[in-house]
DNA sequence: ATTATCTATAGATCTATAGATAATGC
DNA sequence: ATTATCTATAGATCTATAGATAATGC
């Protein structure tokens, strides 16, 4: 006999509501944190109590990793096209997608507080963002990589370390974005790609 | 008749104690954040109970702030001497300061944890934050503005943004090796500079 | 019949206060 | 005398469970 299905099957009704409940995790999860936002708020915020949450995800830390889960899968499909044809079209990706960060701030937030709270090895999403910067980390190391081999980017730099200082210039933004309001994204990550280009571009 | 004095006088051992439950704080705000820390794991670090910790510091946004204050007044101590000589020097200065960090592992944490959780308006800290980063970003700016008014950089850069910039990648960097311990900081830091002197320097 | 939601609540934390005792310093 | 520390505890949260009721779908 096959063990009993781990996931109570789910209703139209049901799947609405999973989804209401992840959208309104957001907001929370950028604002507090995950151990600062309780559960009764998201509840509150989709107009149910907080049982009535935890029959959609048996614990907070389920609802946790859902929405990082989802929300990750949506990022990684905005970086698809475009991403190896060379290296100038996958760096003006990139400000692409820097642009479409500045316009969803709760989103940024939310993976900036998270982020810093999952440093710590103990907390329920280390696992999650550690693969999730190895990943983004190859991803642009193989677009840098792939220029060098076609020659249009100078050979003696490690594309690794390129790929690291790439991350780190869009996570270093979004902070000093999220704590000061005013500050724009776009123009300093465009004048980093700029610099970049410039100094990867071999001498004539 | 003056108002009654609002700090307790106190005595050495007194200082002692404060000093110690300081230094006890760092590593449990940096692994847990400020809101997942309790006040009693900092107290059972210095052996003593959590009311006896309330004597010396008056709630926990005391201590946090105390902490705070205390190590900022360290780092910009460190970023005193020659940081106006030249472009390259301030550059080089900071590649020493990335390799200082680099060797305080707790005191990144919970300035990276810190922050992120601070982003929200209503943090404890969030004005601390605000105010540090305007600090920092306005000295580097002022030295990458000496540099351009005496011609060693290039001056038709905005100064500011440049600033930002730096700023950015010593964050993004301090995540990332936080993150996974193996990254290290100080080559990344190094390429970094490397650019942005490239960059930064006038055509022939 | 099954899923969705609610009320009630146990059990675990956590900050801060009240009030007593122990240690220290003029 | 004053500062430092302790015991005891009130009061506020917060997650998750038990068990009942309401709504939905074959």
């Amino acid at each position: 006999m096959p063990p009993p299905a781990r996931r109570r099957t789910s209703t139209p009704r049901g799947e609405r509501t999973r989804t209401a409940i992840m959208n309104a995790a957001i907001p929370l999860f950028a604002r507090h944190g995950y151990r600062g936002a309780p559960l009764a708020a998201v509840a509150d915020a989709v107009e149910m109590t907080q049982p009535g949450l935890l029959h959609h995800f048996p614990t907070k830390e389920h609802l946790l990793m859902a929405v990082l889960r989802e929300r990750d899968r949506d990022g990684i499909r905005r970086l698809r096209e475009g991403w190896y044809d060379s290296g100038r079209s996958a760096m003006h990706n990139l400000e692409t997608l820097v642009e479409y960060n500045s316009t969803t701030p709760d989103l940024v937030q939310m993976f900036t507080v998270l982020v810093a709270e999952a440093v710590s090895a103990e907390h329920p999403a280390h696992e999650f963002f550690v693969e999730r910067y190895a990943a983004m980390r190859q991803r642009a190391r193989e677009a840098v990589e792939r220029a060098q081999e076609s020659g249009e980017f100078r050979a003696d730099v490690d594309a690794e370390r390129i790929a690291t200082l790439i991350l780190a210039v869009m996570d270093g933004l979004q902070l000093q974005w999220l704590l000061d309001g005013g500050r724009d994204m776009p123009p300093s990550f465009a004048l980093f790609v700029d610099m970049l280009l410039e100094y990867l571009t071999p001498g004539p």
